[in-house]
DNA sequence: GCCAACGTTGGC
DNA sequence: GCCAACGTTGGC
């Protein structure tokens, strides 16, 4: 099993946001970058997920997800109303793809990022590096554990 | 709101 | 293929 980090605005859509949803699960639109999209292509069923709020208040890790479905192709893109169009995608030549998660648990409290920062276990974590964008990105079984146990 | 650090685009 | 300009992300 793999691990993998995704980063989400708690604003546009947060953990309690998956929480609320029918069987606690959502497909993960939207992603235009294609590191992260290569990452998500690599997800299989089972993986787990940590659950990770961006550009708010506390940002860090506020709970665990579950990859429920691999790879497919992101249908926003073919879209012209939605804002995550992209003229160069077709259902032939789909160039954006999502997963589905589905919730498995809520941390009990906000690991936050400065927390992260200050473990030396996470050293060389990738979402610790500087001027690191990526919204989806792998996490080391270790780093995945240590940050569970800082709970 | 600022700004560093990217990624993408497009002219050449 | 290079690179400047531009847009985006995300912490602070």
């Amino acid at each position: 099993m793999n691990y993998w980090l995704m980063k989400s605005e708690p604003d546009a859509f947060s953990i309690d946001d998956l929480v609320a949803r029918p069987g606690k699960r959502e497909h993960w639109d939207g992603v235009r970058n294609y590191q992260a999209r290569n990452f998500m292509r690599e997800m299989k069923k089972g993986d787990e997920i940590l659950f990770y709020h961006s550009s708010c208040p506390e940002p860090g890790v506020v709970g665990v997800a579950k990859v429920v479905k691999e790879a497919y192709p992101d249908f926003t893109d073919l879209d012209p109303e939605s804002k995550y169009y992209d003229p160069k995608s077709s259902e032939e030549k789909p160039r954006w793809f999502m997963v589905d998660i589905q919730y498995k648990k809520k941390l009990k409290r906000t690991v936050t990022l400065k927390e992260l920062k200050q473990n030396p276990q996470l050293e060389g974590m990738q979402l610790l590096r500087k001027g690191n964008r990526l919204s989806v990105m792998p996490v080391a079984a270790s780093e995945f554990d240590a940050i569970l146990a800082m709970v």
